[in-house]
DNA sequence: CAAAATACGTAACATACGATACAGCGCTCT
DNA sequence: AGAGCGCTGTATCGTATGTTACGTATTTTG
């Protein structure tokens, strides 16, 4: 079974002459990033010109170099995506067997934290800190819960926080009140929603600062978004995991809460005589 | 001191306009693939023109495509030759200084996980998946959004799934269906809630089984649970996480998924038909 | 050793790619 | 509410890229 192109190389190695041979083995010394070069780039690094290359291009089944190109990106994809497979990592085998899903859900969260850097996490909390008007939720199917915690805790440290719940044709009638000053935050992770898509539309169509949770092949909605953060979803299970995304939300409350800090504190101390 | 493409682009997505900055979240979801591909890819992936993706990486200060190409080759080349740093260093120098949330957040889960063994969750699994009545859920203030979650998931998988949301009153009314038969699954961290208490008290009375998700500390609803899952909160915000416990929602659902495999896969496909 | 076959590079070609000029549009500010 | 500015997309252009044909060199075989 061959599954990667390098294994496809060296497979055929032995049966090439001596010039594509030369190219196999400056693309295998640095795989696979010779191969992403132009033509001209990898005959030249292979010390062969550019009709060899091409001829072994052709040779390993490939049509034409593009194509070759793209099976090289897809492969360096695969490997980007899951860098559990890459790392051998010394220190977790010993806790070992715990459990497939932990060591998915902690490759997720670094992955996706590597993504997303101090910078932005801030400029989306002081979007959320110093917005001049109101705060509205709303998630998919799956992502509402996530919607609801983050509404649950916003709206103890300022107000005019709202989580929109139940039927389509409620948060649409909500459109009306909504305006530039206020901000969107929505939670959509495939298979993504028609209705949350069309939702977010109009939002944007009134101005409304949209704020975006959504998976790594980013739903239609980034299109309308403000800000977008890009959680990793991929673990062993019937389903897509969430933990990435909840673990930013509750990065951003924090972030949140802190900047109010003098104003929430205030609100908070109100709050609790109220009970 | 900027070192990466990555970093230079999140240091300056602030101060970009609104297509190009779809540019720039688009090639961060999934960096940097995207942006290997030809302006034409790119700008497809982004929706937006390619004119933008150049200006976006005229922004970033390159020359040209093909040069901003390079760079990205380059950086891509010093990751591959060595894995070690990709997982150590390129974002979060000292190993922390990214989020400390997130460094609170990954030590809970495998703590939490430390004291949860193999054996526990899938004896969990099993009540959930093989109980012959009704599974109810319910939470408590921040932890409501959980209960939900777990509910949207097992609903699809097994019939008489109910979440028990509103007021107290209402789901007092619905002990009135509940059985020895039946299972209860609550989320309770602190500062414990007593309406959830005397719930869960009554609920035991009636011979349900309860499942507990609480944190260290254990919520009072302990002394009436069968099952209890202990979950790592503590984080330097002004708020607990809850990230742990949902971690472990999620890796229950999947285990009941793969349990109710068969039975479920017929359910998901009668759910399917019905849209 | 001779002749054929295979491999390789040079050079010309066509395509598709990146670059640019320009016009329309929305947004902000006065 | 109007004028100005900045951003974005369409259409066009030049060029670098992949591709192919052909001649030369090299190896193989009788």
């Amino acid at each position: 079974m061959i599954s990667s192109i390098a294994e496809l190389i060296s497979d055929r190695i032995g049966t090439m002459p001596a010039g594509e041979r030369r190219a196999a083995q400056t693309l295998i010394a640095n795989y696979p990033l010779t191969g992403l070069k132009t033509v001209a780039e990898f005959s030249a690094a292979a010390g062969v010109s550019s009709p060899t290359i091409l001829r072994f291009v052709a040779r390993l089944g490939f049509q034409n170099y593009p194509e070759f190109q793209s099976a090289l990106q897809d492969e360096l994809a695969a490997q980007l995506q899951s860098p559990a497979s890459r790392t051998l990592d010394p220190a977790s085998p010993a806790g070992g067997a715990v459990s497939p899903m932990l060591e998915a859900t902690l490759d997720n969260l670094r992955e996706t934290f590597r993504h997303l850097s101090d910078r932005q996490l801030a400029d989306i909390a002081k979007t959320l800190a110093e917005r001049r008007g109101k705060t509205f939720l709303i998630g998919g199917r799956f992502t509402d819960p996530l919607a609801r915690y983050m509404a649950a805790h916003l709206t103890i440290i300022q107000p005019d926080v709202y989580h929109l719940a139940g039927q389509e044709s409620i948060w649409r009638d909500r459109l009306i009140d909504m305006g530039k000053r206020d901000v969107l935050v929505i939670f959509d992770i495939r298979r993504y929603q028609e209705s949350l898509i069309r939702f977010a539309e109009k939002a944007r169509q009134r101005g409304v600062q949209i704020v975006l949770f959504t998976d790594q092949w980013l739903s239609p909605i980034a299109r309308f978004a403000r800000h977008v953060i890009a959680g990793r979803t991929a673990v062993p299970s019937a389903w897509d995991s969430s933990a990435a995304l909840f673990v930013v939300a509750e990065t951003l409350i924090g972030a949140v809460t802190r900047q109010l800090e003098t104003a929430g504190a205030k609100r908070i101390r109100d709050l609790e005589s109220l009970r």
